[in-house]
DNA sequence: TTTTGTGCAAACGTTTTGCAATTAT
DNA sequence: ATAATTGCAAAACGTTTGCACAAAA
């Protein structure tokens, strides 16, 4: 199954009509794990469909958030939203110096929820995880440039 | 030394000049810890000041953030950043029911910080974790309006 | 054919900026 | 005296909404 294919069985079962836009920004989150904005993607989407408009890309990112499809992570240093088509609960990693966000899956986490709970009687539902800091890459691109 | 005497040295230390408004602002601050908005120090601080304008609340929180006195702290569930007097770093724990937001210290936080390291040669700088979820008084709530 | 999505423009709400008048040092 | 702060109005910003038109089911 071709991945435009599995896009368009994903917005089905979305029950979200099918649209060259919608596929068009789908196969944009399916090929790029960057956590992008709406931005990003319009500008990029815009290449092979001129026509397209900001509102569609923001109208598809809130319908497919909503269809739980993606998730919307919420705004890092910006003020832009940023979408993940990560679903699972997870850390990200910005680093400040690339700009980069990573994703993160860590075992620990879930003692710090009992932990919470233990602690304070607080029942975790949601998660928001972010760590500023600077990337593997960066330090060495640092440290290459220092030498 | 009381608060006021406290909040002008604080101010002076800061290299801010010592203002009413600034003192009011500051005031709020020292007497609430409920990671206020913008707008919610000015609703209050109106009352003793009725010529403030929402700008110098602006301002002055951003300045007072810039010198290192108080840390803002984001936006959580609606489109307000909010303002913290403790500056040390920690979690924070919003319940969605009451809007209420627990500051939480946790030393099982450093183990994390570690793990992301080990795991992924990220050096963490800053970090922003909020937990999203039910305090005990709300659960104690709910639970008396079952019964 | 009926319902949904598109895309323009205009609206929205929070925060920032420009600037003349005011105030702290 | 001089340098910073205030507060008004207006701008900026990302995002949402209203609506006529177009496209998907």
């Amino acid at each position: 199954m071709d991945v435009i294919t599995e896009i368009r069985s994903t917005l089905r079962k979305a029950n979200l009509r099918i649209t060259p836009q919608r596929v068009a920004i789908c196969e944009y989150l399916t090929h790029n794990n960057n956590h992008p904005t709406a931005l990003m993607i319009y500008d990029q989407v815009k290449v092979s469909h001129p026509n397209i408009s900001l509102m569609t890309v923001y109208n598809t990112l809130n319908a497919l958030n909503q269809q739980g499809v993606i998730s919307e992570i919420g705004k890092f240093r910006d003020e832009h939203k940023r979408f993940d088509n990560i679903t699972d609960p997870h850390l990200h990693l910005m680093c400040v110096q690339c700009g980069k966000i990573e994703d993160l899956q860590l075992n620990l986490l879930q003692r710090v929820e009992e932990q919470v709970f233990v602690d304070t009687g607080f029942i975790v539902d949601r998660s928001k995880l972010i760590y500023y800091g600077v990337c593997k890459s960066c330090q060495e691109k640092n440290q290459n440039e220092i030498e």
